[in-house]
RNA sequence: GCCCUGAUGGUGGAAUGGUAGACACGAGGGACUUAAAAUCCCUUGACCAUUGCGGUCGUGCGGGUUCGAGUCCCGCUUGGGGCACCA
């Protein structure tokens, strides 16, 4: 019988469906094991051959976990909501519900013909009413919750109303957007809305001023790249920074929970770097500066600003302050004098976007006329304005230290400051500042404290605690992660439950959730700069009867109007992981029976470039989920694996310039001419290029700019292109699709070539090319089944063969080394054709070992081999030992007279035990044969001189 | 600037500090065939010797540790990725 993968694929394919061979239940009496695998954004291209690579991994984990007994989750869904179905709903009024739903059939489709074991009836989708019910459960719970940083934890917000009416904000500590202070009385004293007010400084989900690039033509926020030198990239329109209300997450409270978890998880050392660079903790100093009066009536009665520093060691040297434009400082600081000045320079700012101010690395500022005092020397020290101060970051204003800060001693440079040096070394401040945290103090001592002559780090020390003891400042922990922005002005999200009472945000009833996303006339902004929403007509919410009604009801005593905005695209893909594990409950986000037995992921795949996004924002919002106690694990994906990206492999056609000529690309001087003319590269459709052999009627048949096309053939009379590796996308004409592949190979053999490509974290081209030695493989592997008689015993051959195998394969799948334990399958098949093993207590391992990466053919021969239950059920084999005992001796070398060997023995063996086994071993005797020994000399470790004579 | 990664034949890639290049592709040669496809066998890092056996050099560059380094350490060159006026 031929191996026909035609016939094979689709009956196993639909026996699984019919028999739902990959539906789980809990089950108490069998591990679990959680399998997941990144859930796609079902766009319109449909999947290429690169998107399955990281599925084909986590389906092999899977299938081997269950062979291995475990109770394996492995669920697949989509990440449904996002821009490119809006965008593609404005320009053709389709309905993203619609092209969405689409896409997904195609994928879906597509999915099917690898053979992946997803369990497909726990299937998500983020923009169905019934999953991002939970999506926006999940950020009611948020908006009543508040970070209690003692107890390092999510609290309900009304323990936080009980202690206010109790006792104020005597002795709170908690996140928060700014720090407030009041007491029991004042707060009972305070208006429902002043109340509401004041809590929104505490929520986890809250609404905050947050600067964005705010485009007033357009009435609308524009990203980051959408800007372009400050305008607008659609119409030009000036674009400027502006504070504006959006909903946000209180991310930074969960900043050193999201460090510390790093340390229990199993991820790649580049992803946790990446985190803790995002992270950004910085330990440091924070410390107050008076300003001297002026005549700035702010200034009157001792105004003081605090910095934050990690150079605490260096605050003999600070020969000036730098505030950032947006400091509410200065206003308050400059002089009548330097006003105009002073806002002139802020206006300048105002309409650079963040993106400018850092690209254009210029050294720009002003003076404000203003004083402050160095707290360690008395000596008044100027205050400036400059952009190159964050308003984001610390305080937003900084102690400048010119000879050992580059950016201050650029300023100090620029604007004639005087530099003052600290640290020992013959560093040239003309050349530039010493910023290395290292060496020995000078200059840096009065009547209080002296730290000349200790090192920096002793210094720094030092510092803090004078500081923190002469109440000047004290020690404080910063972190550079910001609070998510939490509002899209976009239709295809969430919506938020929402509405406003008096202008301030209640939630809807968690009872009346989901709050569907209603349909709208059109999905642009509206004219007056409203989210799409604001089309919405039936868009309000009447807080008696408890349902959506008609906005025009809106009479904010009862009726009030619904919030405009939806949520980011990171929402609903936070918490997806949680709700595989118990879809369809109405109830609960997830049971506590589910979330108990199924617990959060063992096994996460996906790319990388979604380190700093995605995979943040799923362990906050896991965190916070633990807070609430509706998950046990304090992190949601215990090991991560990034597969690498697959990448295309283009080819070229040569054409000589300015002709319709093509010449085959071994005809071209080393310049790339031909016969000294100039010829261009054009891409040609990888899908009929065989290697670099171009199939010159398929490319005279492509388009018709080529059916006229001359070509110039090589001698053999072959078209000959280049190649080079690109990202993989139509307009390269690299793109490879799997079906294509399937069609023509067979999935067993795309999933095996897929993986034998290479190490699966490693990006490499794809390069349809080599697939012939997959296919050559499970063909041999196939004809190992056909001999009739399958009742021999086996050889020691045989075994050895096999149980090397099962060493082999089954260390690689630990360690997902797949593409070595695939080499190690193709020598093992090689060497049973070649034994004409036709044992079946050999065949049958072999059967189950090949079932995870190749399950089509397995489930065929599992089946002909006389099972009628599938091969997922049946169980992985063990190695032993016995059949792979190899020579204890190894690597003989020879140096001059003596022979080297190395040999595997007890560490406690004595010089008699390892001259007996040297003697005793076979390759040993070879080696010293007709040789006199001399002697033997015993080296460290397991090393063994032999010294012959001759 | 800082952090993370990688660099091995014509190509993709193997090598717990122990015979570098497994396995596969491609290429060359051969068998079978009227022919092609399919299949099988041999060669395939470079250089020298090929009427023997074999020898020399080789894992981006320069040092070091070691009996022994692709692998460990130090200093570079370079590809890829991330962060960035973060005080």
């Amino acid at each position: 019988m031929e191996y026909n993968f035609n016939d094979i694929e689709p009956k196993w394919q639909q026996r699984w469906r019919d028999e739902k061979t990959y539906q789980v239940e809990i089950d108490k009496n069998r591990p679990k094991y959680y399998v997941l695998d990144m859930f796609p954004y079902p766009s319109g291209a449909g999947l290429h051959v690169g998107h399955p690579l990281g599925y084909i991994a986590s389906d092999i984990f899977s299938r081997y976990k269950r062979l291995r007994g475990f109770n394996v989750l492995h669920p697949m869904g989509y990440d449904a909501y996002g821009l490119p179905a809006e965008q593609y709903a404005i320009q053709t009024g389709q309905h993203p519900a619609v092209t969405t739903e689409k896409n997904i059939a195609r994928y879906r489709e597509q999915l099917d013909r690898i053979g992946f074991c997803f369990d497909w009836n726990r299937e998500v989708r983020t923009c169905e009413p019934g999953y991002y019910k939970w999506t926006q459960w999940a950020f009611c719970q948020m908006f009543h919750a508040y970070y209690d940083n003692n107890l390092q934890k999510a609290q309900p917000i009304d323990k936080l109303v009980e202690k206010f009416a109790k006792e104020g904000t005597a002795g709170l500590n908690t996140a928060c957007s700014k720090e407030l202070s009041f007491t029991a009385d004042e707060w009972n004293a305070f208006s429902e809305k002043e109340k509401q007010q004041t809590l929104m400084n505490y929520r986890i989900a809250y609404l905050g001023e947050t600067m964005v690039n705010w485009c007033p033509e357009l009435g609308t926020v524009l990203a980051n790249d959408e800007v372009v030198n400050g305008v607008s990239e659609r119409g030009g329109f000036p674009v400027e920074q502006k504070l504006m209300r959006q909903w946000c997450l209180r991310v930074s409270a969960y900043a050193q929970r999201l460090l510390d978890g790093l340390e229990t998880i199993d991820w790649s050392d580049s992803i946790k770097e990446t985190q803790k660079n995002w992270i950004g903790r910085s330990e440091g100093t924070e410390a107050q500066f008076k300003v001297v009066a002026n005549d700035n009536p702010a200034t009157q009665d001792g105004l003081e600003f605090t910095i934050f520093t990690t150079r605490a060691d260096t605050m003999f040297g600070v020969t000036f302050m730098v505030l950032a434009p947006e400091s509410k400082y200065v206003q308050m600081v400059t002089t009548a004098e330097k006003q105009a000045e002073v806002n002139a320079y802020l206006d300048a700012c105002k309409h650079k976007t963040e993106r400018d101010r850092q690209a254009a690395h210029e050294v720009t500022g002003v003076f404000t006329g203003a004083y402050a005092v160095n707290p360690i020397t008395g000596e008044n020290i100027p205050i400036w304005v400059s952009e190159y101060v964050l308003a984001g970051y610390g305080t937003g204003a900084i102690m400048a230290v010119p000879a050992h800060d580059s950016r201050d001693w650029a300023f100090a440079k620029h604007f004639n400051l005087p530099i003052i040096p600290l640290i020992e070394g013959d560093y040239d401040l003309n050349e530039g500042s010493f910023d290395a945290k290292e060496g020995v103090m000078k200059n840096s001592a009065n009547q209080e404290i002296n730290l000349n002559g200790l090192q920096v780090k002793e210094s720094i020390a030092a510092m803090k605690k004078y500081v923190t003891e002469k109440g000047i400042g004290r020690v404080k922990v910063n972190y550079r992660l910001r609070d998510a922005i939490f509002s899209r002005q976009r239709y295809w999200g969430e919506p938020f439950p929402i509405y406003y009472k008096d202008e301030m945000p209640y939630t809807l009833p968690d009872e009346c959730l989901p709050l569907e996303l209603p349909e709208v006339s059109d999905f642009k902004p509206t004219k007056d700069g409203q989210p799409p929403l604001g089309h919405a007509t039936r868009w309000a919410w009447d807080e008696k009867n408890r349902q959506v009604v008609d906005k025009s009801l809106v009479d904010h005593k009862t009726v009030f109007p619904i919030e405009l905005c939806t949520m980011p695209g990171f929402a609903g893909s936070s918490a997806y992981y949680t709700r595989y594990t118990d879809p369809h409950n109405n109830e609960a986000l997830v049971s506590q029976e589910a979330n108990e037995y199924w617990d959060n992921v063992d096994l996460y795949l996906g790319g990388s470039e979604h380190a700093t996004g995605h995979l943040i924002y799923s362990r906050f919002w896991n965190k916070f989920l633990k807070d609430i106690h509706v998950v046990k694990s304090e992190e949601p994906f215990k090991k991560l694996i990034n597969q690498g990206m697959i990448q295309g492999s283009s080819r070229f056609a040569h054409r000589v310039s300015g002709t319709n000529k093509y010449v085959s690309a071994d005809l071209l001087a080393a310049d790339g001419t031909y016969q000294g003319t100039p010829t261009d590269p054009i891409h040609v459709d990888v899908n009929f290029v065989s290697n670099l052999d171009m199939d010159v009627e398929a490319f005279h048949a492509w388009r018709p700019e080529f059916a006229e096309a001359e070509l110039v053939l090589n001698a053999d009379g072959k078209f000959i292109t280049s190649a080079a590796v690109e990202k993989m996308s139509k307009s390269k004409y690299n793109v490879v699709n799997p079906d294509d592949i399937c069609s023509k190979y067979g999935a067993d053999t795309l999933r095996i070539y897929e993986m034998f490509l290479g190490p699966i974290e490693q990006s490499k081209p794809w390069d349809t090319a080599g697939i012939d030695g997959a296919f050559r493989f499970l063909k041999k592997f196939w004809n190992l089944f056909q001999p009739e008689d399958k009742s021999a015993q086996p050889t020691s051959e045989n075994l050895k063969s096999l149980h090397k195998l099962i060493k082999k394969v089954t260390g690689d799948i630990e360690q997902f080394s797949y593409n070595t334990a695939i080499s190690a399958f193709m020598v093992a098949v090689n060497e049973l054709t070649s034994q004409k093993c036709s044992s079946l207590a050999v065949l049958e391992p072999m059967v189950v070992l090949i079932a995870p990466f190749a399950p089509h053919i397995a489930e065929e021969l599992w089946h002909n081999l006389g099972h009628n239950t599938s091969v997922c059920d049946a169980q992985w084999p063990e190695y032993d030992e016995k059949y792979l005992v190899e020579s204890t001796i190894k690597y003989p070398v020879q140096i001059g007279g003596k022979m080297r060997f190395t040999i595997d023995l007890p560490a406690d063996a004595d010089a008699e035990a390892v001259k007996a086994a040297v003697l005793a071993a076979e390759d040993c005797q070879k080696w010293i044969e007709g040789k006199e020994i001399v002697k033997f000399i015993f080296v460290p470790k397991k090393i063994v001189n032999i010294v012959t004579k001759g």
